[in-house]
DNA sequence: CTGAAAGCGCTTACAG
DNA sequence: CTGAAAGCGCTTACAG
């Protein structure tokens, strides 16, 4: 086995062919336009010393000198391939790849940042390693909104996957518009004739779950119903049960609609359990699609999330990002859920 | 909004700290141990300045300064994140990503080489842009043998998951042992009772299939069964149907065992179509576990392929080769897979 | 104990 | 048309 061979650099080409440096990077990296004119032979010559040579450029130095890379980093602040949880960066990811392929960019994927408890930071002692990208997507539930704020105030440029909101520091991001389809399938439902419907979630204010309780009262104000705060349902965990059930059904509610996650298991429990037949007693409108799932095919009435989208366009966010030269502000893009029909509604049984 | 802040350097930090950016590195690096041997006081002044400033070390600078960069490169010959066969690359990336975060390496993703028709390519125009990274992992089914044949003349550090042998050329790889495991399977039909075991697969000669082949001949001879050509069934594509499974029985077979892939879903078809019982007149094993199968409560009775394990050995095998500073050969892992029991064996009805 | 200097391998004005 | 030079921001022997 022969031993690694000694790398060739770009002095190595420029002597063989005879030229400066200067004029082998000039010629390399085709920058022969405009002002600058290259004889044709020149260029055969270092052309062929390169080939002879086998010379490739190394990319850390191209960066350090040019100040960029065209690599777009990915910071996921849970683990980004779960075994437990798998589909759920998945959609994201697929979005990001093929935006990522498209425009020619290469992505890097900060795996080293693990803190142990299977959180991940950005910032080890004090130095932020997505410097190593020119940008970076970020995604994740547990974000940490003192190293975002931190990322801000550094300049790094960036683009969240996911609304997100910094009292004082404005990001970048892409999200879907949860307020406006819940506020959509607020119509849908009160068109299947329900004039009462509750609103089932987890005890946690997350700025989507917040997006999506703001589209229910907007939806209910807009078919001229009240917000009835009693029909407002944010339970601990998953903890919605019979009782919980039977309070709204004394109230007279024939539709609810619930955050996705494990609360949905929770309450078509409840309903098994109480004998009520969904959609006949109790109407369903499930606010996103649960992960895995095909939206072509669902059970569930409600809305797919883009995922996909929202990763493309984190992609093409970022790179406009870094092509503007002087900073505009934060970028946002909000993307549109598309209804599915699923078979979770249908008209009360007596209208109230 | 302000403009971006100009980033502070390291002389910044030492002219604030009012020592030499040699110094600066070194405390702010904790290189201060042996021979090195800094006054608290003025380490303090360093930690101080950084503080102050905000100072975050640049990694392309780092990079190129030591010579390398904590980047594993993840090489896959088609698209990382496919939609259609979603399942394919997953369980290898999570070992890897799993390894990389024990090890403290990011991942880069070389998402940029598309050849506009699915395929990726490593070269383009010349460059091998794989040499971004310190080193890489390689993936995929439709490899380049030319490719690989170049990476390694290069002397570029990568490992492959799973096994590739190139004439002239050893790579490093990790890989399942499938011709254990196959030979193991065939015991297990054996003693069963079954006497004549066909093999089904696709007509084609990737290093996998050979050595599933390999174990079937080695399982039948073990077994002191000898092999019939006739019973070695390769189709093209996955089009195996009643005529040869009619053919099959003829020949006195009562079970047979499968590649992974498209092909089982013929062979059951054609045992259904044939009202033939499995596993009462045909035991089936199959040569794998299929893609997002839990192996745990799987149907199909055969052995599973320790993917997560392969990408987390790759990953441990890279970065031992990256850390030995002289070229110790091809090095290479072969990983025992896990018998499934599966309930598609069972005795035959009548013993040949 | 600490600084000056060279070097990592490129690119990019700036001269000529 | 092309070269010499400076610079990107670090690290690492080498002196002292």
């Amino acid at each position: 086995m022969s031993a690694k061979k000694q790398r060739s650099r770009l002095s190595d080409v420029a002597q063989l062919a005879g030229v400066s440096p200067a004029t082998a990077s000039l010629v390399l990296n085709k920058r022969v336009t405009g002002n600058v004119r290259i004889p044709p032979e020149t260029q055969e010559r270092v052309f062929a010393a390169a080939a002879k040579l086998g010379y490739v450029a190394n990319p850390v130095a191209q960066s350090l000198a040019k100040g960029r890379n065209g690599l777009l980093g990915v910071f996921t602040f849970e683990a980004i391939f779960p075994i437990t949880q798998r589909d759920f960066y998945y959609p994201f990811l697929v979005g990001i790849e093929s935006a990522a392929e498209t425009l020619g960019y290469d992505l890097l994927l900060f795996t080293s940042a693990s803190t142990g408890d299977g959180r991940r930071r950005i910032y080890r002692n004090g130095q932020n390693r997505l410097r190593l990208a020119d940008g970076a997507i970020l995604l994740g539930i547990e974000d940490s909104k003192d190293e975002l704020r931190a990322l801000v105030e550094e300049g790094y440029p960036f683009v969240f996957v996911g609304r997100r909101e910094l009292p004082g520091a404005e990001l970048s991001y892409t999200a879907a518009d949860y307020a406006g389809a819940t506020a959509a399938l607020i119509d849908r439902i009160y068109n299947a004739g329900h004039r009462r419907i509750a609103y089932i979630g987890v005890d946690q204010h997350t700025e989507s779950a917040l997006d999506r309780r703001r589209g229910y009262q907007e939806g209910l104000l807009h078919n001229g119903l009240t917000f009835d705060e009693e029909l407002m349902c944010l339970v601990p965990d998953a903890r919605f049960d019979q009782t919980a059930m039977q309070k709204l059904l004394e109230l007279g509610v024939t539709a609810v609609v619930v955050e996705i996650g494990p609360i949905i298991s929770a309450v078509l429990n409840a309903c098994k359990e109480m004998a009520l037949d969904v959609p006949g007693d109790m109407s369903l409108g499930v606010l996103g699609n649960p992960f895995g799932d095909m939206e072509d095919m669902s059970y569930f009435s409600g809305f797919s999330i883009p995922r996909e989208e929202m990763g493309a366009q984190a992609v093409h966010l970022l790179i406009r990002m870094l092509n503007e030269n002087s900073f505009h502000g934060p970028q946002r893009v909000v993307l549109p859920c598309t209804p599915v029909t699923g078979s979770t509604i249908a008209a009360p049984r007596s209208r109230a």
